[in-house]
DNA sequence: CGGAATCCTCTTCGATACTG
DNA sequence: CAGTATCGAAGAGGATTCCG
């Protein structure tokens, strides 16, 4: 039924698992934590209710994630990525800091999420320049799009939903952040012109620091 | 004409690249330097003609290898990597060792190259344990299926073909070469088993070393 | 309503045959 | 040797219906 390519080689191996179409998007959503069939539809937007139930059963499968019902009151059914799911965190990581090599400025017709933009930053990340630092930032583009991020022992941790008690909260629209963080426009003037901040100044030039400046080039 | 996930993610933009079936299989051939057609259906077995020549167009589109023609007397035409496209290794790595985690041992029917050993090796490969250690050291299953690999400042490089002076050179058949490098068979007894070695044991005490003991698991 | 199966159309894949 | 052309099979996308 599913397709291998038939090598015996690690690359070919892993990709006979999420080598198709979506299925790393998949992972990439599970990443932010676990995540019900509407969520992942919402997160996925042209997936198609068939297609995604097939990943997620292959990935299932695969030992890749796991189907799990949620405690009284919320009852619900939620997908989440096992600890063999959570190591492709790296590979991830190293393909979204090639992607956003050649990223560039969204077009008219793209979707945004928050939480991609997150991951933007997660790829720019620099180490070093945390140092031992620890941060939560919340941000927000609509009531239904909300993520944040924490940072904690140099790891960088993006969640799914609203902090709890962040140091920083943004919210605004796709396009107030992009040109937040990439410098085209300063931060006081950002605040002015559509970026709600909740936190001060401070901590915001910290974050802008822990992204590094994004460098999206037009051309691109 | 080429889909797109229609995302302003990074991740997603990756994909749109390099996420189509082969396509990342073909990034791995042209990462042990540049390749014929020919060569590259080779390396690829089970692609057909077509969606190779597709996949190559592709690349060239995005920026991510090159067309180029040798100068005389070869004069044959050859594909490889642009920078941009060598960037694509440390990502085409972490899912290589992802995928190492599940490999198992080889089935009948599977394909099997000495470059994809070799890449497996290269997931496994500790620098810490490398030093200062400047090596190489070729592997070969028969005529065809010939490549090295050289060790320096702790990078570790796969060449497609023989080397020019190998500190060690090795030849057998595939399961020779995993129950060598798995410990299944001890070094002496392999070498009696149908191992050919050039070179002396204790330099590939050393490369057994630099792989770190593989551990493919009967189950996976 | 969340989760998934069904049906239909379109695209992509895979294998082979064929051409410069 | 290096590809293009062709065609049946598999997979993807979208809408709708079904089940709990």
């Amino acid at each position: 039924m599913k397709r291998s390519y038939g090598q015996y080689c690690a690359l070919a191996k892993a990709l006979d698992v999420v080598g198709s179409r979506w299925t790393l998007l998949v992972v990439r959503e599970l990443l932010a934590g676990p995540r019900r069939f509407g969520d992942l539809m919402n997160g996925l937007p042209g997936i198609g209710t068939n297609l995604l139930s097939e990943r997620l059963r292959e990935l299932q499968d695969a030992g890749v994630i796991e189907k799990r019902v949620l405690p009284p009151p919320a009852g619900s059914t939620v997908y989440e990525l096992t600890d063999r799911g959570r190591e492709l965190g790296n590979a991830a990581l190293q393909l979204t800091r090639w992607g956003y090599e050649s990223l560039g400025l969204p077009t008219k017709d793209e979707e945004f999420r928050v939480n991609w933009f997150i991951a933007i930053g997660q790829a720019a990340y620099q180490r070093q320049a945390a140092g031992d630092l620890s941060l939560t930032c919340e941000m927000r583009t609509s009531e239904t799009d909300v993520s944040h991020f924490r940072i904690e022992d140099g790891k960088f941790q993006i969640v799914q939903g609203p902090a709890r008690d962040p140091d920083l909260a943004l919210a605004g629209a796709p396009r107030d952040f992009i040109d937040l963080f990439t410098g085209r426009l300063p931060p006081k003037k950002a605040i002015a012109n559509g970026i709600a901040l909740n936190g001060d100044l401070d901590t915001l030039q910290t974050v802008l620091e822990i992204f590094g400046l994004l460098e999206l080039s037009e051309t691109a």
